[in-house]
DNA sequence: TAGGCCATCTGGTCCT
DNA sequence: AGGACCAGATGGCCTA
């Protein structure tokens, strides 16, 4: 009975563990979505669907290679989501705001939601880039209580405090998201050539410090970096584009529309 | 108060 | 045998 009992509380234990450990995973995948708070979180359930549909969205950028208008980018971003998620992430983005308004105006450029409830990510919506001077008022949103994405000073600290061009079409590093069209992300240790083949996206994690990107190789920050909840040191990856695209874009739009 | 979300416990299954 | 993973049950907390 006596080893029965503590078999089971072992048990218990890894599996608190384990729960803890996907909490922590969940928590980062939160920091990369484009709406974040510290304060109120996206629950389980619709971080989840916010983090596929901004995969999703953003993989139909690169597709197409064209800005998306807002309103459809947020209405693919809130598809499936709660009407309080909906709200939330339309919030971030301030669909509604004055900003959103004048977005084609003198202050197109100034990424929404900067001084907002919530943080938004400087590659939320792609026209909104954040210039050095931007940078700073997002960090002084940060001094209120907000979080703000420290993406510039993930980008100091792997570059230098020199702004990045973000015109230029050779940047896209840091500030993009992991994309894997496919939905599986090959580890450079282990991949094996039955996923490579099949793959016409992959992605590559490298555990050692990359260069600046510069053509098809992006190298970008993991949310380590930012002070996430695990202390890992900084993990750029390497991405690497497959150009044979076709019959799997049609698997999977068949895939997020079903 | 009902419903949503969450953490935890628990037993079952599979794998090493 | 022990660990990982999973799903169901349960109770607590919060909000509309």
């Amino acid at each position: 009975m006596e080893r029965s009992k503590l078999r089971r509380q072992k048990a218990n234990a890894r599996e608190r563990n384990r729960m803890h450990d996907l909490n922590s995973a969940l928590d980062n995948l939160r920091k990369v979505v484009p709406c974040y708070s510290k304060t109120q979180k996206l629950s389980k359930i619709e971080t989840l669907r916010l983090a596929k549909n901004y995969i999703w969205a953003l993989s139909e950028i690169l597709r197409s290679g064209k800005r998306p208008d807002l309103v459809s980018y947020v209405q693919t971003l809130c598809k499936g989501l709660s009407q309080p998620t909906t709200n939330l992430v339309a919030g971030c983005l301030q669909l509604n705001s004055r900003n959103f308004l004048t977005e084609q105006g003198p202050e197109a450029g100034r990424y929404p939601g900067a001084n907002s409830s919530f943080a938004v990510h400087p590659y939320a919506y792609p026209c909104s880039r954040l210039s050095g001077a931007q940078c700073a008022s997002s960090t002084m949103a940060s001094s209120h209580g907000l979080r703000s994405h420290a993406y510039c000073a993930t980008y100091d600290a792997l570059y230098g405090n020199a702004s990045p061009d973000y015109n230029s079409s050779e940047y896209d590093g840091p500030l993009s998201p992991p994309l894997c069209v496919n939905g599986n992300f090959s580890l450079k240790a282990d991949a094996s050539p039955d996923h490579e083949k099949n793959y016409h996206y992959s992605m590559h994690y490298s555990a050692l410090p990359g260069s600046r990107p510069s053509g098809p190789n992006l190298v970008f920050g993991s949310s380590g970096m930012r002070g996430g909840v695990h202390s890992e040191n900084v993990l750029p990856y390497e991405m690497h584009l497959h150009h044979d695209r076709g019959p799997m874009y049609e698997e999977l739009n068949a895939f997020f529309h079903n």
